[in-house]
DNA sequence: CTGAAAGCGCTTACAG
DNA sequence: CTGAAAGCGCTTACAG
């Protein structure tokens, strides 16, 4: 553990200047500054209550997204037990509402006494994470990857098991799939998106724009996805919903439209807890274990933290395809809802 | 904001003593800690990083508990809400792995450098809630409640709202009503229970032990319950689960008997989220919002904490009974499974 | 923009 | 079991 006085003879200045450089004091030569904190960062430098070190860890949006969501509580839930198992403690930091706009990352996290952070982001606030790898402020980013190796992040790779979801669709004799994903900035499921894309190529099937449906990632959202599906003059036999949300609210409003599961139409969703159990009949899904992720990152940043100048960490975790009763063969004639 | 000076000064001891006394040295007179610590949480004693003052509140558990249960994550989903619009931070600590066994709840929680913590408990912890509250240090117990008026606590009160949805059974014609909770202690599900038996003896019903199912509160015990139920030989013509992953698991296992919801069963849920309009037929439901219960137990902890000699603090959230899909007259006839 | 020095809040040998 | 005093890690007027 680096005092500020280590930090200083390193950096050649007085432990005057690091404090300030610490706390982005004004009056100290941005060039002075950059190299104290990417000091303290390679240090593992940590502000100290009294005599005691902090155990605190940062979770951090970099992105607006709610915890509610059962992606994000089943991350944290992992998360809380990776932190558990390596005796740190978990802080929820609101990056968005507390950060200032002069400080640098480095520098609000230690303000904010966590000695790392896991980060959720989105497709659009990568840029964030890429600069918390430059400032070198110990990390791993969740769900997301990168190719700067940097950046240490842990995500879960979907794109080959929705390419296998979809030749199942084609095996049992499909040949209208209609896909539907959120509307939000998310690699994910672009990715899915490609493997859907795909499949249907390597099945001699066209990809039509038109049965791709972005809607918001509620039980609404995929209700509406099922209405449009079902009004269409020419409606696919299946469906694959990549979103939890919207695969429940699809199956619910397939069944209040009085089209039957599979009889009617086929429906594959994503899973990423066990809503697949919830529904009926049992939801073919995607499924990926975002507890496994959260928990993963956890461990992942407290084995950085007990050596800061660890190489590059990244790891990705495989998604998995289950079968169950909501896919069938295509029915011979598509009746009209 | 008061330093250990200060407390020494009213305690008429040494700064030495009070450092002690909040750390636990075991060189400290018992009485005097127990003024010293008194004192402390009294004046609402914050531990300083640096000139700093920490804006931690902490998120804690009596009991094992899991955050992954949608109650629990919608709960800190609203605790994350409120701490934010307060400008505070969330710490979620693990009170069964770090609390010392000779340290008091008040030098652990400073230890932890947390200015009040928001408490998660079951019947079975309750009087770790009381110690806390004894201790005087700032909390607010989420979802129990307390006779002891130094104890601060939110709730929510489904007794009533049960009652109301067992007379709406009634009413619609049933006579054989089961009932089905989780088999933790839980103060929540016995008020349940106890509204169930009082609406039946007011229906001038018989209350048979052998219509109480306990089940764990997962889907798979959800689908237990109605499989008990539907092999019963006297099968009740609706039930009422005091528990939403119980419902919903119920509700599922229903379909896969090829039992028509509500035609042969009605059935009335408990909702602490939206899993009501997850499931088909929409489900009838007592509901109560957690994430409310999450954001108000917030808002109180951070007042108390802008004046700590503020009285008591108790509230308690009404739930509400939505009728929707799931419950209608009894069969004529009851068929056999 | 920087540093020597005073100061703050706390902890900890040392003495009793 | 307690306190006066030294010390630690940090911050902050003050001077340049």
């Amino acid at each position: 553990m680096s005092s500020i006085r280590a930090i200083a003879q390193e950096a050649g200045v007085s432990i005057t200047t690091v404090s300030r450089a610490l706390n982005n004091d004004a009056a100290v030569n941005p060039k002075t500054r950059a190299s104290v904190l990417a000091i303290a960062n390679r240090k593992g430098y940590v502000a100290t209550v009294g005599r005691r070190v902090t155990t605190n860890i940062g979770l951090v949006y970099t992105c607006d997204q709610t915890l509610a969501q059962p992606f994000d509580a089943s991350i944290i839930a992992g998360i809380a037990r990776g932190v558990d198992e390596c005796r740190f403690d978990l802080v929820i930091l609101d990056l968005l509402r507390d950060k200032r706009a002069k400080e640098t990352y480095t520098q609000f996290f230690m303000r904010k006494s966590v000695r790392g952070v896991i980060v959720r982001t989105n497709s659009d606030t990568r840029d964030v994470c890429q600069v918390i790898a430059e400032e070198g402020f110990p990390h791993v980013i969740v769900a997301e990857r990168f190719e700067d190796p940097r950046v240490n992040y842990i995500d879960s790779e979907s794109k080959s098991e929705t390419v296998r979801a979809i030749n199942y669709l084609t095996s049992l004799g499909h040949r209208r799939i209609a896909m539907a994903l959120h509307n939000e900035p998310d690699r994910d499921h672009e990715d899915r998106l490609e493997g859907y894309r795909e499949a249907l190529e390597s099945a001699g099937l066209p990809f039509e724009e038109g049965l791709v449906f972005r809607q918001k990632f509620t039980l609404v959202g995929g209700g509406t996805v099922m209405n449009m599906v079902a009004s269409m003059l020419n409606r696919p036999t299946a469906i694959y919903l990549a979103d939890p949300l919207l695969a429940v609210g699809a199956v619910k409003k397939a069944h209040d439209l009085g089209l039957s599961v599979p009889g009617d139409i086929s429906i594959i969703g994503f899973d990423d807890t066990d809503v697949r159990y919830s529904v009926h009949p049992t939801m073919t899904a995607v499924c990926q274990d975002a507890a496994a992720l959260g928990f993963e990152s956890a461990l992942a940043l407290t084995r950085i933290l007990k050596d800061v100048s660890k190489g590059p960490f990244r790891k990705t975790i495989p998604t998995f395809f289950e079968v169950h009763e909501s896919t069938g063969p295509p029915p011979s004639e598509v009746r009209a809802v």
